[in-house]
DNA sequence: CTGAAAGCGCTTACAG
DNA sequence: CTGAAAGCGCTTACAG
């Protein structure tokens, strides 16, 4: 138990801190303060019906006066739910999963439970589940990308500890319920509207790797071309494996220079977040090439980065709100019910947010 | 207390959520599990001398097989502190808010601290106060900028409770320990920079309103220029009290459009923040001035953004790590002690980062 | 209408 | 070396 993760806050027992005699710490202290018993003092705070009017209102009175508030420890221990709910969160850093950590807190704060918010570092170790568990949260939210395999193992101990939870964004964890964007979806929605400009060929950028949210994308591009009969390998190209990543927007950068050089160049490309859109975006452009004349681009999340270029960049929007939404009611409703056999998931609708960046195919490769 | 913004999260005592039978939820139990008494689980837990090594390997096993995890409420109730640190932020959105909460929580966390996390919204409630001390954490920390009278009862309530507290950002309340930015000196660097470069006229982009940290800057700005021999008012022009803002980005735009057309237009600008500075210098480029060699600009943060546009641009770096750390330092060391009489103020030293966005003021403007 | 007692899950003197 | 008992701060049957 000698926890490095979560060690110990002291490692012994120490007297309570020095305060003032007069701060009141316990119902006992307010019950001999105010001249009743602790159960009377219970009953007002608990709104128990049959005490006198004059009891309430001073107890009432003097509760405001000392601002005396009951330990929640205590009241937890003697039976009610804890109303926490752990929060696991990827990073601090990716903006939109700090909106939606940062929706989801606030939704559930309008709902009495109190948030405890981690970051689950890729390596990080069983301590971070031991310490909710410890504090008896009922529930935990994972929100963002996870490996698989440790997120299964989490969601799997989780369960037979009959504590609710479940996966904000698609890790791959078959086990866990989810609620995720439909980023195959969002696919479709972005070849449509390009396909609509007499599009034909596309370049990805940094849409690669060994992730969920990614393999969703591919797997949706796949699905959208198929649907208008063409062929995902001659209409599709990547240069992801040409270059090492350092801050998606320098790759962008890096991806565009590396494209714009390439014969039978696409006419448009997706990228997989707007930082890497922007940062090709200005590449292209300073390379000499008009976005959209020369060729279109969309980003991914629609981050305010996006209304920052000229033009601006067309992107596909998460719904963090409705998303977040979603996931508080489910987290919610699965409180103090039995777990479900099979777990569900929820797909949220993306919307793809037309700009300035995407417009009509060039010519040149139209003929093509 | 049937609170608004921190209501009952169930209304009744329910009966414990339903589990698996073979889910061990206390000690008791788990004592019967692995045939001993409470008592000695408790002693292995807590690593006590004087058990026998057999006896502590069948406990440890057991604890690992079974996933069981002391109640943390009984364990505080029995005389631990909580081992909880409130946090209350301003909100979620500011970058740089945010990663002064990130910080904060993970130092905190690696030191055994569970950090509760709340946005404290203008016109929000007492209740944020009473939560955190229903929940008896050992200490709040204010982060961002807050309503001084507002932030001032807070503190005033949490001294005479004995809580300890800490702003981090300089609010204006005088009563409350302090850790912050030196923004004055960040103006005196900025002011220094420029004015070696041979600036005169200086614009403001957004430094307007009635924060604290608005003031700082002012002040700052107007001693780095009396240092110099300048007068403020001779060399200092703003244009805020003209526009409504309305996003930081597009209002830069907004300010660098008025400036432009402006007789006697200063050489220098130096904005609020970086999405203000961003704003402005892709409006001054669309109008066709370069910088920096028509003019310079001088961002807030140093936010990645910063290395979004050509030239990038020169901004003041906050040193969040620094902030955090000296932040969390201060936190725990006041932990079970008494509360100073006097508050004390911290200020970190900002450190600006020069780009391609300044550079040597335009003929025009120094033979002035 | 109000109070004394039991018990939630722990830890630690105090016995054995 | 191990166990039975007391008590942390609450709430709720149960008496009065």
């Amino acid at each position: 138990m000698a926890g490095d993760a979560f060690p110990q806050a002291q490692p012994n027992f120490v007297s309570r801190s020095p305060k003032p005699p007069d701060v009141i710490r316990s119902t006992a202290e307010f019950a001999r303060y105010v001249g009743f018993s602790r159960s009377v003092v219970s009953r007002v705070i608990n709104q128990q019906p049959g005490l006198r009017k004059a009891t309430i209102e001073r107890v009432t009175r003097a509760m405001a006066e000392t601002g005396f508030t009951p330990n929640a420890h205590a009241v937890h221990l003697r039976g009610k739910p804890s109303a926490m709910i752990g929060l696991c969160v990827e990073n601090f850093i990716t903006p939109s999963g700090v909106s939606k950590l940062a929706e989801l807190q606030e939704l559930l704060a309008a709902r009495g439970y109190t948030t405890l918010i981690e970051v689950d570092r890729p390596g990080g170790s069983r301590k971070l589940i031991e310490h909710f568990l410890a504090l008896r949260v009922q529930a935990i939210a994972f929100i963002g990308h996870f490996d698989p395999a440790v997120l299964g193992e989490r969601i799997a101990w989780l369960r037979r500890n009959g504590v609710p939870n479940l996966v904000v964004d698609h890790s791959g964890c078959a086990e866990a319920p989810t609620v995720t964007l439909d980023r195959a979806g969002a696919m479709e929605q972005v070849v449509a509207h390009l396909h609509g400009l007499g599009h034909r060929q596309f370049g990805l950028l940094g849409i690669s790797g060994a992730f969920q949210t990614v393999a969703d994308r591919i797997e949706g591009l796949r699905a959208a071309l198929a649907k208008r009969r063409m062929d995902f390998d001659r209409c599709v190209r990547a240069l992801d494996h040409l270059h090492a990543r350092a801050g998606h927007f320098e790759y962008g950068r890096t991806l565009a220079r590396e494209f714009a050089r390439l014969r039978g160049r696409p006419t448009a490309f997706i990228a997989v977040n707007d930082e890497t859109a922007v940062g090709a975006l200005l590449e292209f452009q300073s390379l000499g090439l008009s976005v959209p004349r020369d060729l279109s681009i969309v980003g991914f999340n629609n981050q305010t980065i996006c209304q920052m270029t000229r033009p601006q960049v067309t992107s596909s929007d998460q719904q963090i709100e409705r998303t977040a939404r979603v996931a508080a009611d489910l987290l919610i409703s699965a409180l103090g019910r039995p777990l479900p056999r099979t777990p569900t998931m929820r797909l949220i609708e993306p919307q793809l947010v037309v700009r300035g960046s995407t417009g009509p195919a060039p010519r040149r490769a139209v003929r093509r």
